[in-house]
DNA sequence: ATGAAAGCGCTAACAT
DNA sequence: ATGTTAGCGCTTTCAT
């Protein structure tokens, strides 16, 4: 219980040394003799010396420490983007320092900078809300930095980044309702300003010009609480009815939290899934297979696009060249969604 | 985007004072002119000086973060006690670094060791398998720990602790099915060697003691592979019939995914829940509300956990005496427990 | 009000 | 094979 930590050179003054000698056994310097070497670093164990890594990291300008933002550690997507994050780090001997944002800009440019100040090796961010106009004063200081799924209207091109294909996840959905029939397709998305409720959007409409489907603005219900940004669950909830009074029989929701309130109000109401109605999600979080019936949803391979950031920070830190990639998201059939058929005569 | 950091001595040489005379400024040493000051805040504004965290904790022996080591991320339970630390470190000015122990007792020891190295000034350990035996080496280094919800067999005396009151949440259910005249009660446990399973189970145990009925070992289900340790939900869904032939009506679950697990396999036999069967989870994970029926069950509060722990660890750092706490869980009724009838003529 | 110098714990180039 | 010295970037006496 030894309140002072023991250093070095208290080593080096036991043995009757100096610090140096102590510093190359410790290393398995092969200039310091075996003899002595065991002996040292018996007398470190005894001592129960740990080195101290703030000490090496002043020297070698290195922390082996890489920070990572994201808006929610609560979030099971965010929460699974991590874990593929913290499973390469960890392999790698990188600790991994982890910030939350609240999709705020403020707080995600707050933790950045507090990543530079103590200089973290390399940076992830998730759902950054980052645009050119930000980036000046945060590549001042250069540090590797990779933005996973960017939420920036204009993304500077300056930071490396790794996205899913918003649009393509889109269509998928809607591709696949309309493969089972329905031709009244609404889209149920949330009112922040983000760059992938956009895409999402405009894929939708993409694949329903495609179908040669018409466009209606109520079949498109967005939350538009920009501020109070309820949970994704409350916004399915609320927002599922005026879709229902617009006539649709198969809705596409934003993510699976989304999909997952749209059910619960289909309870409520009576509307059988996917008897009366049709519903697909986008994430494939876990929840997703577990409510009734299970989501048929858009998976984003979550821990893969972690593990997959990771690996290219790994290859940016020792400078090799990465290139930015888009992965695609796939379709994953399962019980929210049906064949259609005009139940209501 | 330039390469070297600039330092407190690129500021002087350009300002024309010493290094030291910049360090007081800009920490607005009082001793410096204010003119000088504003001087040399604006020309390390405009070098784009980031401070460097790394020497001022080697001078200073506080790095300002704290280690926090959970099973896993991307566990609802964990993720919401993160969240809750993490709030309440933020909002201290600390940094989290995250670590995972995947309930293995090597990498829990070999994480903490980390945090040791890297000097943090406290560390969280959620899932703690550290019991006495390891405590030695552990302590020899003091840095105030605490382990919220220790699993160890014979935890030590020497570190502090936060722990839900696992025997009192198990009777708190059982008790709850009771009241709705079960009187055939059955446990689906896991087959780790955790603490709380066992607590959970001696609670269950008591209660039927107390209310008179019989004990019986079918009743009560374990999963016991041991080391392949499956996930929670296979393990409710695969071991509910061997509860359900054995007749009870009531089962107690170890936590929500297990009984997540249960009501699927109820799902595939037909069984209808809470008609048929009623069951009680554990936790009050979001999932829980969101799964048909929505599952009655013992509350954690997951999110007070996680910042209460961390203002002990807080207290601690700073010298203050902390009192261990063990919380009370709570019973939220829901729709997957209802008044037994005889169903089955 | 400011500068010079010491030192936090460590590694490595430079002696010997 | 081992010791001496310098220095990583900063804060803080101690002088002036």
């Amino acid at each position: 219980m030894s309140k002072r930590k023991v250093s070095i050179e208290d080593i080096a003054r036991r043995a009757g040394v100096s610090h140096s000698t102590v510093s190359r056994a410790l290393r398995d310097n092969p200039l310091i003799s075996p003899k002595v070497r065991e002996e040292i670093k018996q007398l470190a164990r005894e001592m129960s010396y740990v080195p101290n890594a703030i000490a090496q990291s002043l020297l070698s300008s290195r922390t082996n420490t890489i920070g990572v933002v994201v808006t929610s550690i609560a979030d099971p997507f965010f929460a699974e983007v991590v874990e593929g994050i913290e499973q390469v780090a960890t392999s790698s001997g990188l600790s991994v320092v982890l910030s939350t944002s609240h999709r705020d800009l403020k707080q995600e440019i707050a933790a950045i900078d507090n990543f530079h100040r103590r200089r973290v090796d390399g940076i992830l961010v998730a759902d950054s809300r980052i645009s050119k106009q930000h980036t000046k004063q945060l590549t001042q200081i250069a540090v590797p930095t990779i933005l996973i799924n960017s939420q920036a209207e204009d993304q500077s091109e300056i930071f490396h980044s790794v996205a899913i294909d918003d649009r393509l996840g889109a269509r998928l959905a809607v591709e696949h309702l309309v493969s089972l029939g329905h031709t009244s397709i609404g889209y149920l998305g949330v009112g922040d300003r983000s760059r992938s409720n956009q895409q999402r959007l405009e894929g939708y409409r993409i694949a329903l010009a495609e179908a040669g489907l018409p466009q209606i603005d109520d079949w498109v219900a967005i939350n538009d609480q920009d501020k109070t940004r309820t949970s994704d669950v409350s916004t399915g909830r609320k927002m599922l009815s005026k879709l229902l009074t617009a006539g649709v029989t198969g809705i596409f929701c934003y993510n699976d939290m989304v999909a997952v309130g749209a059910l619960l109000a289909c309870q409520e109401l009576g509307i059988s899934v996917p008897r009366d109605l049709s519903l697909v999600g986008f994430d494939g979080i876990a929840l997703s297979r577990y409510v009734t019936p299970p989501l048929t949803t858009i998976c984003q391979p979550m821990l893969e696009m972690g593990s997959f950031a990771m690996q290219m920070l790994l290859d940016l830190v020792q400078d090799k060249t990465v290139e930015n990639r888009v992965l695609s998201p796939f379709l994953v059939q399962r019980g929210s969604s049906a064949v259609f058929r005009n139940n209501h005569k």
